[in-house]
RNA sequence: GGCCCCGUGGCGGAACCGGUAGACGCAACGGACUUAAAAUCCGUAGUUCCGAAAGGGACGUGACCGUUCGACUCGGUCCGGGGCCA
């Protein structure tokens, strides 16, 4: 890192008399991480009388390094955890590992380790690069989700979720990652690929385990409209996967005597209808295929591509004419083409659509190819239907219903209506559909919870029993076998029946690891619970008032945790439905990009910057500056927190993450920041300890005015001020207040007396105290205060002090500014009108004509219309 | 294609209910201190025009239009960037 070698030479100790005046950022943050841990400043009380609040962090991967979007992350929730704490809440701040999953099991083939030995090593690197940001966390409530301790409870609560119906197996048609070798929900494949590897996802009928999250469909659809402080952004993504969707089940009577049932949201367009298509999965077109030769080659080749509905629908739309034909259910004489469609999901309604080509895009497509009619029956409001034509797009808008016999005339609602109505006697049902799937959490990786479920050749499978808990993965796996080790261990899977006694196998899928993290803030409400959790505690302390981490978690880990904390609340485990009551997304870091001549990417370690040039260290070669991208391996443009906080401090760091951008948005690395954020560490801690003649602590403060009463007041401003940002989390607002404030206290002239100036700067301590800790207790201990900063209430702002007594207000001629006048506060219309018609300009612009109208904003603005 | 978010100095951004646009920070420039540098302190700074200066004028929040005494803020149309869904 070029930091260090650009910085001032007295920041690493070699400095001139002032020296003895520098804060040492290391030592001081030493001796109060050591103060903290010592009186056990930060462990969270069972019981108390005061309010609870419970903060979290999402609880990282123990990759095996903090990376700088963790220190972003956990620098905000530990912002809110000391303000809380101050403000006098019951507050709950743990942190944990987020420690089963592939990339162990990935180490252990390529290293030679075991995944608990590497994951446990990782885990104690990472705790001692966290403990140097002086994170206010109760480290005594700390576990992984790879403890057995932990996973036992996992297991017990499948078990429980069984009993309730909420679990089940299945064949099923899954996702396939053919990289990780595993299967993956729904959820997982991103634009059909694995969310991990990255691999093409491919089409697998294999027998999985599934959790029943569609039972849950609507009420996880109806709750997210109260979940009032989530992003709306987030809320929004989670309502369009669940998609909800009413329409019509009926069916059609096929020429073969059968009957094809199927689901439409768009019943009105029934008479626009010009095929019928069964999914390639349709039991109908496996019989067929189990006859027809050529259909059979169609379904497989269907089959290539994945489940996912984004590569389906990119995909060409295919069919194949099964020969079969259907009656129109109003016109018998009517008969449709059947049709195996490769764009017809068996898993979505009932695995076959009527096709009405005028209405439908995928339809449209299909029906152009196959040459088949494309008939409006909805024509836009305005238009004429016997010349309304539809060209390469369906039309999919409102409207009124045309060619369509009883129809002809009536809106978009009421055909829907009508249609149903009339098929209701027929058997069609009105239903409600959610494109909401069950969730697959079965894997074929050995580095998991296991599932506690047991395969008997008498009894079929067995849930284990409870007392066998937990079912311990073994710890001498190996790992260079095909498919999953766990599988493949000798003598592991090998078990009795919990039914017959019988011989029997274990189970040697283990558990998704979203389903770990779906949990775990309920476990840390009393991590010694005997059951999964402690009711009293869970009660007292769920929901999570606030949750802070990345948003590419909108859909996957928030919607599982809202499901599984219902599933939780079925088996009588707690009364809250929703985990999160609170959610925030915090945006991510980025860095400038660098390359070399031949287009290489570069490290910001080889890169100096001289007068805006930047050129590669050593060489001297000119360096290409890229944009400001997320930093990643593979364009090297990351920052390494280990670093930074050893050069600067945890506070400096810190600072910056709270400094300058909204904390949703993405934010920038500069080095030129960071010692921008140093250099306030160090005028703060000048500010505090060259203070002279300041009266003992606790001394009262007399009525002052003029400078001394202009500085009170700015200091009980910026309380109002950081008070309301950091409850609103806009933390560069509050940055930005303290900076003011710092500004102000520098600026006050000597005549100060001392019990105002430690009032002020007693103040200032105060208000950084939740974002530069260390800093803070060290600048306490020089004003002569015993107690930590962290055990210190927030200061109150006095009304009296935050209101001004005098404004500047502002005088418009014509809307345009024409200068300020100074007003009393609370001067009441005619005073602030008399003054400002006094004013030279605004005299000068009425050249002695009376104003047609004056507004009179009170303490804001006068604006004089001519 | 639909829906949503965003667009303000060289940069990050502030402006809360429509009421002095550019707070605060970064970068820059000038000065003081110093043998010199670092650190620190003081000061300048949206663009442009008039003026020797003190001052003053015009323009200015992606573009245009509208509502209003007054618009970064509200409405409409468009342009650009991003996200989600298709």
């Amino acid at each position: 890192m070029e930091l260090r070698a650009h910085l001032p030479q007295n920041i690493v100790g070699l400095g001139n008399r002032s020296r003895m005046a520098r804060y040492n950022a290391k030592e001081s943050e030493k001796k109060w991480q050591e103060a903290w841990s010592r009186s056990g400043a930060f462990l969270t009380p069972a019981d108390s009388v005061r309010p609870k609040y419970y903060v979290l962090e999402m609880f990282p991967y123990p990759s095996g390094r903090i990376h700088i979007g963790h220190v972003r992350n956990y620098t905000m929730g530990d912002v809110i955890a000391r303000f809380k704490r101050a403000q006098g809440f019951n507050v709950l701040h743990p942190m944990g590992w987020d420690a089963f999953g592939l990339p162990a099991d990935n180490a252990a083939r390529e290293k030679g380790v075991t995944p608990h030995e590497w994951t446990y090593a990782n885990i104690a690197a990472m705790r001692e690069q966290l403990k140097l940001m002086g994170l206010s966390i109760d480290w005594s409530r700390e576990f992984a989700t790879c403890d057995p301790a932990y996973y036992r409870h996992e297991q017990k609560l499948f078990l429980d979720f069984h009993r309730e119906g909420l679990v089940y197996r299945s064949e099923a048609d899954v996702n396939w990652d053919p990289v990780d070798e595993t299967v993956l929900a729904n959820e997982q494949v991103i634009e059909g690929r694995g969310w991990r590897s990255g691999a093409a996802v491919e089409r697998r009928k294999l027998s999985q385990w599934f959790f029943k999250i569609t039972a849950f469909s609507d009420e996880l659809l109806a709750a997210l409209d109260g979940l009032e402080r989530w992003p709306e952004k987030v809320r929004l993504m989670q309502k369009n996967w669940i998609g909800r969707s009413e329409g019509l089940r009926f069916s059609f009577a096929v020429s073969n005597g059968k009957k094809i049932d199927v689901f439409s949201t768009r019943q009105d367009t029934l008479f626009g209808a010009s095929f019928l298509a069964l999914s390639p999965d349709h039991p109908l077109t496996e019989e067929l295929a189990a006859k027809d030769p050529a259909l059979a080659r169609f379904v497989a080749e269907c089959r290539r591509v994945g489940t996912a509905e984004e590569a389906i629908e990119k995909a060409e739309k295919l069919g194949f004419d099964t020969g079969l034909r259907a009656d129109h259910p109003f016109d018998a004489g009517w008969k449709l083409p059947v049709y195996v469609a490769n764009f017809v999901l068996m898993a979505y309604g009932t695995g076959a659509i009527f096709g009405c080509p005028a209405h439908d895009q995928r339809d449209l497509e299909f029906a152009r190819k196959y040459k088949l009619p494309v008939l409006p029956v909805v024509v836009p409001e305005g238009a004429d239907p016997k010349t309304f034509e539809i060209g390469d797009e369906a039309y999919v808008g409102p409207g009124r219903l045309a060619n369509s016999r009883f129809l002809d005339g009536m809106t978009v609602e009421q055909a829907k209506d009508e249609v149903a109505k009339r098929l209701e006697n027929t058997g069609a049902k009105r239903t409600v559909n959610y494109r909401l799937r069950d969730w697959l959490v079965s894997r074929q990786r050995p580095w998991g919870c296991p599932i506690p479920m047991v395969h008997c050749p008498k009894c079929g499978v067995v849930p284990a029993k409870e007392s066998d808990l937990p079912i311990k993965l073994p710890d001498d796996l190996s790992f260079n076998v095909k498919g999953n080790p766990l599988a493949a261990h000798p003598t592991w899977k090998h078990t009795t029946c919990p039914k017959c006694g019988g011989e029997a196998v274990r189970e040697t899928d283990t558990l998704d690891t979203f389903v770990d993290s779906s949990w775990y803030f309920a476990r840390f409400c009393d991590t010694t619970a005997e059951q999964p959790v402690n009711r009293a505690a869970v009660d007292y302390w769920l929901p999570v008032d606030q949750y802070i981490g990345g948003i590419e978690h909108a859909i996957l880990h928030l919607l599982y945790a809202r499901f599984v904390m219902r599933a939780m609340k079925q088996a009588g485990y707690l009364k809250v439905a929703e985990p999160f009551a609170g959610l925030f997304t915090q945006g991510m870091v980025c860095h400038e990009t660098y390359k070399d001549a031949h287009g290489n990417w570069l490290s910001p370690d080889d890169v100096e910057k001289r007068s805006g040039q930047a050129l590669r260290k050593g060489t001297g070669e000119p360096v290409a500056i890229g944009p400001s991208e997320k930093m990643s391996k593979s364009k090297k443009n990351v920052v390494a927190p280990e670093e930074i906080i050893d050069i600067f401090g945890a506070d400096t760091i810190r600072w910056f993450m709270l400094s300058d951008t909204p904390p949703e948005r993405d934010i920038e690395w500069t080095d030129e920041g960071a010692e921008g954020c140093w250099r306030f560490v160090q005028r703060i801690w000048r500010l505090v300890s060259e203070a002279q003649g300041l009266p003992p602590p606790g001394a009262p403060v007399a009525a002052v005015e003029g400078a001394a009463l202009a500085l009170r007041r700015a200091a009980h401003r910026a309380v109002a001020a950081v008070t309301d940002d950091l409850a609103s989390l806009r933390f560069n607002r509050a940055v930005a207040q303290i900076y003011a404030f710092a500004n102000a206290i520098s600026g006050a002239g000597p005549d100060v007396p001392g019990a105002v100036r430690r009032e002020t700067l007693e103040t200032l301590v105060l208000l950084i105290g939740p974002m530069m800790p260390h800093l803070a207790e060290s600048c306490w201990e020089s004003l002569g205060r015993r107690q930590f900063v962290a055990a210190t209430p927030w200061p109150a702002a006095d009304a009296a002090l935050v209101a001004a007594d005098t404004l500047t207000v502002a005088v418009q001629v014509n809307g345009k500014l024409r200068g300020t006048i100074t007003l009393p506060a609370g001067a009441d219309d005619a005073v602030a009108q008399a003054t400002a018609l006094a004013h030279d300009n605004v005299a000068k612009a009425l050249a002695g004509k009376k104003p047609r109208r004056v507004i009179v904003v009170p303490n804001r603005i006068v604006n004089i219309v001519l």
